[in-house]
DNA sequence: AACGTTAATTACTTTTCGTAACTAAATATA
DNA sequence: TATATTTAGTTACGAAAAGTAATTAACGTT
């Protein structure tokens, strides 16, 4: 009947890029990444995240060319997760969480014993 | 035995506000009501989300303090939703979703027909 | 041979999501 | 009065994703 109201157009890359940030975890592990190469061992204590979800994330990141995994094949073998060009250029989305959050996030801290 | 490697403490804010916008569908309605004041009707049409999660993220929202709902009780009844000043404050953030993706998001759109 | 270490993977349960049908309220229409 | 219409949801239910814990693979040490 009457056109749908669609106020600006969704352009797909920002679309699949919100997608790809809002999948859970996914910009918890890049943060953790911004300070430096990692492996999985200390990702896994870092984060609230279960090695299963991490060794997906990870392996998505990687796929989307976020995320760099590299295997040295020591004893036992270490692998270095770090973030490529793609994923640094990250950095002034992350800042902006973290702004964000500093002003407005209240985290319920003030919880009254009874 | 060695103390774990946390690179930088994950401020709980920082944490928080992360996982409130990694839920998915947030960004993107917020994205939305970027432009404006929007009723139910024209968020559902113009985002690829059903009607139950949308009216569940609007209250998850609404809770946090992000969206405001209003209810105008005409006939049919009209319900307006826009952003407080703590959604607004996302919009530096969008910004630099936009930015990255534009910059770094490619969408699979050259598939070859075989 | 048994054990330790890292980086996963698998099996199983719980939670969240997607789809579609249904409800509520208030009015307009037959 | 009964029926239809519209908006803004809610409910029911199967499917997909996530959480938990046990298991595996590789390889060197004891």
């Amino acid at each position: 009947m009457n056109s749908p109201i669609i106020p600006f157009s969704l352009c797909p890359r920002v679309e699949k890029g919100m997608q790809l940030l809002s999948k859970r975890w996914s910009i918890l592990i890049i943060y953790q990444l911004m300070s430096g190469t990692q492996r999985f061992h200390s990702l896994e204590a870092a984060l609230p995240v279960s090695g299963r979800l991490l060794s997906e994330r990870l392996k998505e990141l990687e796929q989307e060319g976020i995320v760099l995994r590299e295997v040295f094949p020591e004893t036992p073998v270490r692998i270095q997760y770090s973030l490529t060009e793609k994923g640094h250029a990250l950095a002034p989305l992350i800042k902006e969480i973290e702004r964000w959050s500093a002003d407005w996030v209240q985290v319920e801290a003030d919880e009254v014993k009874s």
